[in-house]
DNA sequence: TATGGCTCTGGTATCGCTAACATCGAACCT
DNA sequence: AGGTTCGATGTTAGCGATACCAGAGCCATA
């Protein structure tokens, strides 16, 4: 920097308003700085300017997963809101992993990070005592069940769950099976089996056809089939705590040449791009992940700005989309 | 820091090595040290240690997409390596563009990161002129045609698209299609519709069915599947650019109800998770996306440990599934 | 007992930038 | 003309750590 403002013929002071806040510098001085820099190639050190004005322009994110997963859309939507801001991400993945979470936040948190941006918003209590310390703003996201860290944003999983189960209970369904998510204990997937359940019961069927799994991905759609099939042959309808269960489930359905929706109606969660593609179309709960990374984005940038003393809590809501897959 | 440092009766400078290099410290010392770090609840700051050590631990990562893509194995070999020897990533998205991607590199250059990992080996002039001045480790990913900015792991996209080609005109199909990517211009791809074409070629076939499409993800099997069949209603193989479009594929020919491999066969590239799922099976390359995640976070630790002045070009090859899509 | 080599600890000088305040003309007002 | 305001620039003092060198004990060896 000195090297440029000595080329510039100006303090280096005015070298660092000429790039962090052009308006302050006159256009003949602002011109001079920046032909300098171009000459000697000068990329400004953020490292630097992060310790000089303790802030630091990264955002976290801490993600249970990439793979099949509605994240990546609120990742996306993060990522794209921050960078028109010139903030960049930082990404971890912890496998729904507690102490991986908290591992990862200790790590995160040496960088001095604007915001952390939390998958759910059940933690290991070391991850909320290191936060609430850090004073730094955090987003939990997707779970709306507090008490929350600081900021949140999501729906209502139960909600959405419950909407769906009534959908399949009044396409006539009576038989309906429910399949879990491996990581059965995380709150948002408990949630969503409560809601289904609830839909179940309320209109009198049984509610007890859960199938657990523990396959990862498509796979999990096809040994959850089957233990619900050794619970109850005259299975008429699943519901997956996934898209990509429910898919695995339509593929289990081809193979066996049981025809959906009459054999078997299907429905899915989340609305994954190929819900809409594969035949018959699978009915799911559309959610807005891009949207929770959006707002979660907002969020942490307005608390930069100043303002919000308060912790918003906001529901996104959800939409059940119909498709072939139920009757 | 020098709160701990009072608080455990040492100087700052014990702290710092306390810290960072536990084994030059007494044991008594570093509990000490510890336990007054624990009572304050003091988390180091990295942002000061990057500067005064000009080294980020942080390692760039700009990928073209993570939808649908095999990237996403990339990026977790990449940051589970990285994450065991202490390191971070920092992720940007480009779109496949090069405009984008010369601003991504740009906008990351200035947090001064240990390595840079770059998808494919075509670039912005900017880029390379960026990255050569900035004498930072570079690893360009998944393509292997030079020139190269420093180090590359990937493998021959040409190579693997002939043996997939000679499979399926080995099976007997005479009328084969191939469906490009929708950024055709990218050089991977490039070479992926050059070795279709040359198998073809070599066996007399006529390489002129391609279809360009311009829609993204599973929607692109199902437009180029049209445009094939209006150029050649004989048509009775296809070879899709990536697995998802292969995917599009078969469910646009299960809604048509033309049997596959019969009517059809079906190949895709890149072996998704989906690819061993889906009914019949889809023939696929599998291409080692994870490990070349692995080995460009191995080749940036050995570049950061000092050793290893030549610039390694890795090719992990790549290997051909044969599934039911294909007679 | 003197010497050299260890291991452990401390002091000092940066790393490259920005916050905060100081300065200086020029423009504007009464 | 004098005072006030404002915009553009410069000066100074850190931000919180680490690199580097120096010094203090301690042991083994001759």
């Amino acid at each position: 920097m000195a090297d440029v403002a000595r080329r510039a013929g100006v303090s280096p002071m005015t070298v660092s308003r000429a790039f962090k806040t052009p308006a302050t510098v006159s256009a003949a001085v602002r011109q001079r700085v920046e032909e300098a820099a171009a000459a000697l190639g000068y990329v400004p050190n953020l490292v630097a300017g992060n310790l000089a004005s303790s802030r630091s322009r990264m955002i976290a994110a801490v993600v249970p997963t990439l793979a099949n997963s509605n994240f990546l859309g609120t990742l996306k939507g993060l990522s794209d809101r921050l960078r028109q801001e010139g903030y960049q991400l930082l990404l971890t993945e912890t496998g729904y992993d507690p102490g991986e979470e908290a591992a990862a936040v200790a790590a995160v948190l040496g960088r001095r990070p604007d915001g952390i941006v939390l998958t759910g918003a059940q933690h290991h209590p070391s991850v909320t005592a290191m936060l609430r310390a850090a004073q730094v703003a955090v987003v939990e996201t997707w779970d709306l069940h507090g008490p929350f860290i600081d900021m949140a944003v999501g729906f209502s999983h139960r909600a959405a769950a419950l909407a769906l189960g009534r959908m399949v209970v009044g396409r006539g369904y009576r038989r309906v099976g429910y399949i879990d998510f491996p990581h059965a204990g995380v709150r948002r997937f408990q949630e969503r089996r409560r809601g289904v359940r609830a839909a179940l019961r309320e209109a009198g069927l049984d509610p007890g056809l859960v199938a657990g799994v523990a396959d990862e991905g498509y796979a999990g759609g096809r040994s959850g089939l089957d233990s619900l099939l050794s619970m109850a042959g005259d299975l008429d309808a699943v519901i997956c705590a996934t898209d990509v269960q429910a898919i695995g489930v339509l593929f289990e359905c081809a193979r066996r040449g049981w025809p959906v929706p009459d054999r078997l109606g299907v429905a899915g969660f989340g609305d994954y791009e190929i819900a809409a593609e594969v035949p018959p179309g699978l009915t799911s709960v559309r959610t807005n992940g891009r949207g929770i990374g959006v707002a979660a984005a907002e969020l942490i940038l307005r608390r930069q700005e100043g303002g919000m003393a308060a912790a918003p809590v906001l529901d996104l809501g959800f939409e059940i989309v119909s498709r072939g897959s139920l009757r």
